[in-house]
DNA sequence: ACCTGAACACCGTTCAAGT
DNA sequence: ACCTGAACACCGTTCAAGT
């Protein structure tokens, strides 16, 4: 079959990789069968992804918790950043996020659109959930979140260690929500997506009630 | 080495994968080394666990989610319960839980000591954390689990949809927090286990708080 | 009923080699 | 730089056999 010009890379595995634990669960990832779907041996990947299929899943990690705009690739932290430059659509490389239009609507109507957008990626791509278990990836957008909460909760009245145990626990039930819901999905009395949604708006919503120091 | 009468039991086989797990992760247990752990081939877990690797899985789940007393292996669900009884400490057999002494402390109170000892067990076993992502074992402890919180809740003043609502916003939180401890406690500014349970406890106060009606 | 032993298909990964 | 192909150690599971 002579020399194979793949035109292979990390966010083509990385889709592929997604596609596949959609389709088959995470257990049935293998590299082998990743080959296959990118018409590829499967030691090409090893090209890509030195570390092996550890490292790979790190890279899943990072993409699937970056709600990033579709088509980028966050950089894994635990390895050498001494690659080439990488940057695909020139979205700041001065290591800051670039500078969007200050957002003026009141701070549990942001955290609210940023909580849903976050389940909404985490429903995406649920097969890979359990990946997020143990893997906490340094993404840019991690950081964007921990800014955007930092705001809003410090606009919401609180101040000093509870912004960040604040941050914590709508991050915390975002997640967990998320977990709640895939892991019952197979039930008898399991609820549709539209009941789905509204539960976690009410969590939500009182969670946040909650939170505001003056009664929301 | 003749006949191994290795005295072979669904809850050893647990309790030593669980060490293993606890030891070498998750991806770190194998079918032949469990076998090894337990002096027995490892052909011969098969005979409690017909169904393999996945039963065993599930075993786990099931045991790791149910606040028991230590000890009792729960039955699954999916399969066929034809066995013989298999009851060890008479913990019920009419299919009801035991009546207890009525707790007659106030609901928050003791929606926060079950939320407390629940995050404690998944912190125990938080190896096993992501085997909880996609099953939801149904336990009887998990029974239990639902009517202590429809009482509590419902004492709280929430009535009709609201209740499910709110026990599920309760227990999405529990699981988150363990989710993102777990996730981050390998990190550099990591807090401790007594911050880490001080943050549970903001979170889960200010959700009790948002939760009912009249504002706690 | 409970466990062994050999066998099979599949897996992750290494390494030397091709272009 | 990018991919192949053979090889190695390990894996889950089946199946016939032992007691």
């Amino acid at each position: 079959m002579s020399r194979n010009y793949a035109g292979l890379s990390r966010e083509r595995i990385i889709l592929e990789a997604l596609h596949i634990i959609a389709g088959r669960g995470l257990g049935g990832l293998s590299m082998r069968r990743l080959g296959d779907a990118l018409e590829v041996e499967a030691m090409a990947i090893y090209h890509h992804f030195p570390l092996g299929k550890e490292q790979l899943f790190n890279a899943i990690a990072a993409y699937v918790a970056s709600p990033a705009p579709s088509g980028t690739v966050p950089t894994e932290p635990g390895e050498e950043a001494d690659e080439e430059a990488d940057e695909e659509s020139g979205e700041g490389t001065d290591g800051r996020v670039r500078e969007e239009a200050e957002d003026t609507r009141p701070w549990d109507v942001r955290l609210t659109d940023w909580a849903r957008a976050y389940r909404a990626r985490l429903l995406e791509f649920s097969g890979a959930l359990s990946l997020l278990v143990h893997r906490a990836p340094h993404t840019p957008s991690a950081e964007a979140t921990r800014a955007l909460m930092h705001r809003a909760l410090s606009e919401a009245g609180l101040s000093g260690d509870d912004v960040e145990r604040a941050a914590d626990a709508v991050h915390s039930y975002c997640v967990g929500a998320v977990v709640h819901q895939v892991r019952h999905q197979d039930e008898e009395g399991a609820p549709g997506a539209a009941e789905a949604e509204a539960r976690f708006d009410f969590g939500l919503r009182a969670l946040l009630r909650g939170l505001s120091p003056h009664g929301g």
